[in-house]
DNA sequence: GCAAATAGTGTAAAATCGACACATAAAATT
DNA sequence: AATTTTATGTGTCGATTTTACACTATTTGC
């Protein structure tokens, strides 16, 4: 136990310690502290060398993600039942806060694995949400982030939250703040992502056949696709490998197996300036 | 001059005090701390009642406008010197900070407005930058928007700041932090939306021609167009009125000047579902 | 009145898109 | 063993969209 004496303000303060109370096994107690007016002069150059935007209004900033997942049939939604203050027991998405020392994408990521044991997972930032009341419990910003799983690749042991179910996107819950106006984004971005990136297959297992492919992309756009052109369509692009290998729990017939070759389509992508297009 | 004596740990303390320190006319000296064990047990309940998201790390949120106008020839981008610290002497974006009683948009409406003294300008929010180490003054997440304005629409009289000055898009100067890489993005989407909505229009004047316009699409996508494609396509469209008045400065001939027709487009995007594509 | 400079105009070939129907393979049933 | 069932797999043609391309018209300055 140590016991420091200081004259710094309390910018100064913040600046100096806070890097020791975050970081290392020690935190400060304040004992005595002095009121003095704010304008009075600043006791060192250091400070103003450590700190420059010393007046502005801080915030909290939240992270949130749009989990979008495919089991073969249906587009799903990932959503969890809040356990705590503001608006416990109401749906929402998973979330959580950005800590001192990582940026969006890393708290995104582990936001995402705390909650469901995922890593490596595709994600996108979409964008940042600061209405002044959007969080009843205190001024929070929050950037959205969409992700997207094959639903099957990750079996739910209830492990990881108890209160976490996939959601057809139309029957989906009400959810707390403006999460529904995240979603409602994130929709009209895979829509986008969809046409001119290969980001489908990462909702799909490694080996799929074309009509779970058809399915998905009939999901992810809201309509029907006529089964020729479709499959056309991808075979022009020339970045499916179709595997000697059939899906027999179908039809009767079975359906061929394809891979997508991502070294292939990069390949393309980087010597002859291809571009997916659906 | 007021001593207090508290055994609150640092960040209970700084929940409490941080607001006195913002708001009103005093702040604190530290005269004395004691440095424990960091998992120690909070002292008030109080405390949690307070602030639900206590223990979560704030940060300043910043926004950059990348602002772009067009000066009938070219496009440019909007840069000023800073005039304060860190950083003071270099170039940079227009931004400023969020403050606590307003959202992002308007922000960034504010700081562009500040600068330029402009309002009524398109602005969209582009992304949201948060590497750890991304401002060395402080931790800071910068939300990066952008807008269009027309260059001639706005004299500048040096009054809002003596340092400012457009540039052409491939002669800007080396700019602080992740700036450039900002207005890449920002360039990028200016393409996806010239192409898919009628935003090139906030960057010429009210009338003007169709070279204009032409010049205008290809300095966003960087490439020649072919006159004839580009005027048939323009036209069959059906959003422009070609006026009975000619622009004499350029050609012999004069050419006709044309008005984006607003409220025809917007008619015809609720009423047929029309949706702009060039 | 002639030179200069930019405006303005149409067509044909190529590429892409969208609609559309039937034979096939294998399992399940009889 | 034959039949029924069910989803798979495959190609063409017309419509639409995109691209390439060249000459005349108008007015001012000389």
């Amino acid at each position: 136990m140590t016991l420091l004496l200081s004259q710094l303000d309390l910018g100064t303060f913040l600046r100096i310690f806070i890097k020791r109370y975050l970081f290392k096994k020690f935190s400060f107690r304040i004992l005595a502290l002095m009121e003095v007016p704010k304008n009075a002069e600043l006791t060192t150059d250091i400070d103003r060398q450590l700190n420059f935007y010393q007046k502005e209004d801080q915030v909290l900033l939240a992270v949130d993600c749009i989990i979008f997942g495919f089991d073969k049939t249906n587009l799903k939604i990932l959503l969890i039942k809040r356990n705590f203050e503001p608006e416990k027991g109401k749906w929402s998405l998973i979330g959580g806060f950005l800590k001192k020392n990582e940026n969006l994408d890393q708290a995104a990521t582990r936001v995402l694995n705390a909650l469901t044991g995922l890593s490596d997972i595709y994600m996108e930032q979409l964008y940042t949400y600061s209405k002044v009341d959007r969080d009843p419990g205190q001024r929070t910003i929050s950037v959205s982030y969409f992700a997207l799983i094959d639903v099957d690749s990750y079996q739910f042991d209830g492990i990881q939250i108890e209160s976490a179910r996939w959601f057809d996107l139309n029957e989906a819950p009400n959810l707390i703040f403006d999460h529904e106006e995240m979603i409602q984004k994130a929709i009209a971005r895979l829509r986008r992502r969809a046409m001119t990136m290969p980001i489908g297959f990462e909702l799909l297992p490694e080996k799929f056949t074309m009509r779970q492919l058809q399915n998905l992309y009939e999901s992810i756009l809201g309509k029907k696709l006529d089964k020729r052109n479709f499959i056309n369509k991808v075979n022009s692009l020339d970045v499916l490998v179709k595997l000697n290998e059939k899906d027999m729990t179908v039809s009767r017939k079975g359906a061929y197996l394809f891979v997508f070759d991502k070294e292939k389509y990069e390949k393309k992508v980087t010597e002859d300036g291809f571009s997916f297009k659906l």
